[in-house]
RNA sequence: GUGAUUGUAGCUCAGCUGGUUAGAGCGCCGGAUUGUGAUUCCGGAGGUCGCCGGUUCGAUCCCGGUCAGUCACCCCA
């Protein structure tokens, strides 16, 4: 056996599940493109002070949980743990944001050391997308149904949108205080991650799994209570804007961001079949971000979505459905047949987009048809000395079950485009 | 990082409170059928029983460690 094997958390994709893969990622960008969102690529590492920003309660995230290394310049680098900050850094290199709002996405690997479990990698992959320059809700509405587009592709019903807002830097604070007077005096019957949570990070009590906070989370203030004016002006333009874009959602008061630069919208799409990781895709609004990076102030929001969890739903929702056959496998039976066939197989593949599939390997008759079925092929061309004795080359519908006979001319290409011409 | 659970053939799994050459189904290769896919029948290949150590006359089985998968927590940028 070999000692070699992948490192934790990561994963090999074969056939014919790369194929899966392709296809969700040309839809990605088919939905993206009509929206007029542009792809952007940037480098998988970035100088870790990139996404060493924010200060308290992400140091964990920064020691713990980065690929964080030193280059053979002494330069801290760390493996990207996400796909925005690398994107908001470009724009700022580059200076796009002096040319108004910029409509980007973006699909493509991120790192981060924690502990695997379904659904959760440590190379995982992501499409998203970021709109920036426009702070009314409308971009809200956009981005969410760039997702939800995705989502109804996919035929995952399951998917549910939930939507919240976590306020600004007016009305958060207060909210904050709030929830602080709320949850303090009972902070002897709160679980002991939720005491923790109580002075680092009030917010995510919110989201707490245990029981022992249950009670105390449903008579918690909520942030759409407390929202200031432009906030809840904000919130109830989104509602219209998905009502009126046909959008089924839910208001969950229970959706926060740990971190200070979110500002107004979050969602989420969540699927109930993948257990404890169920967020399929996740966004919201960060007017503050592009600022925290060093830029001037500019509105942003966009979403992302795991691949690896929205082809875990895809996957569990859907039944095996045989993909159709395609292509033609090519049978020769004899070098000399050989010989001739290649170049037959050789043309074929420069004039059709179809596959054609050839194992040269001298088997029986009845292994080459067994090929032709695993490779899923319609058509088997056979040739062989019979064959070559009449000049005539035979096409088997591998689905009528029926042989039939055409020319074999002495041009290649020609004898291609007679094929073409009868599987066509 | 915490807790639980599982590692036996390519895949899914048996394997008796420790005992001779570790099994099945599916898949793969070949044959029955020397040129036509299914079914059936026959044969074959394929395993350091995750890895390292310990206990024992003897370990797939018991013990310790380690690596990996899974589930939940933590975290979720």
């Amino acid at each position: 056996m070999n000692p070699i094997s992948a490192p934790r958390g990561t994963r090999d994709i074969f056939p014919p599940e790369s194929a899966n893969w392709n296809r969700l990622e040309a839809d990605a960008r088919d939905i993206a493109h009509r929206f007029g969102y542009g792809e952007i690529r940037t480098p998988i590492f970035e100088a870790t002070e990139l996404f060493a920003r924010g200060v308290g309660e992400t140091t964990d995230i920064v020691e713990k949980e980065m690929y964080t290394f030193q280059d053979k310049g002494e330069r801290w680098m760390t493996l990207r743990p996400e796909l925005t900050a690398g994107t908001v850094r470009a724009l700022l290199e580059h200076k796009l944001l002096a040319h108004g709002p910029q409509r980007l996405y973006y699909i493509g690997p991120f790192f981060r050391y924690e502990r695997p479990q379904a659904g959760r990698y440590r190379q995982a992959h992501q499409f998203g997308v970021e709109c920036f320059g426009v702070g009314g809700a409308e971009a809200d509405a956009e981005v969410i149904q760039i997702a939800a587009m995705l989502i109804r592709r996919y035929g995952i019903g399951d998917a549910e949108l939930n939507v919240n807002s976590v306020g600004d830097a007016v009305c958060r604070p207060v909210y904050r205080q709030a929830l602080l007077d709320h949850f303090r005096p009972h902070a002897a019957q709160l679980s002991a991650d939720s005491q923790r949570r109580l002075e680092r990070n009030p917010l995510r009590i919110l989201d707490s799994k245990d029981s022992k906070d249950a009670q105390f989370v449903e008579s918690a203030p909520k942030m759409i209570d407390h929202l200031c004016d432009e906030c809840r002006a904000h919130f109830e333009a989104l509602k219209r804007y998905l009502d009126a874009l046909g959008i089924a959602y839910v208001v969950n008061p229970r959706i926060v961001r740990g971190l200070d630069y979110y500002t107004r919208t979050v969602f989420e799409f969540v699927s109930s079949v993948l257990g404890a990781q169920s967020t399929v895709c996740g966004g919201g609004r960060y007017d503050g971000l592009v600022a925290e990076l060093g830029g001037p102030p500019t509105p942003g929001v966009g979403f992302g979505l795991g691949l690896e969890r929205f082809l875990m739903v895809v996957d569990k929702l859907a039944g095996d459905h045989a993909p159709p056959r395609r292509g033609i496998q090519a049978i020769a039976l004899g070098e000399r047949a050989r010989d001739r066939l290649i170049a037959i197989v050789g043309a074929l593949r420069e004039k059709t987009a179809e596959p054609t599939f050839a194992d040269w390997q001298a088997r029986k008759v009845t292994a080459h048809f067994k090929t032709a079925d695993r490779n899923n092929a319609r058509w088997a061309l056979i040739l062989g000395d019979e064959e070559l004795a009449k000049d005539e080359i035979v096409l088997r519908d591998l689905l009528a079950r029926s042989d039939r006979r055409l020319p074999l001319v002495p041009d290649a290409a020609e004898v291609a485009r007679l094929l073409v011409e009868a599987t066509g």
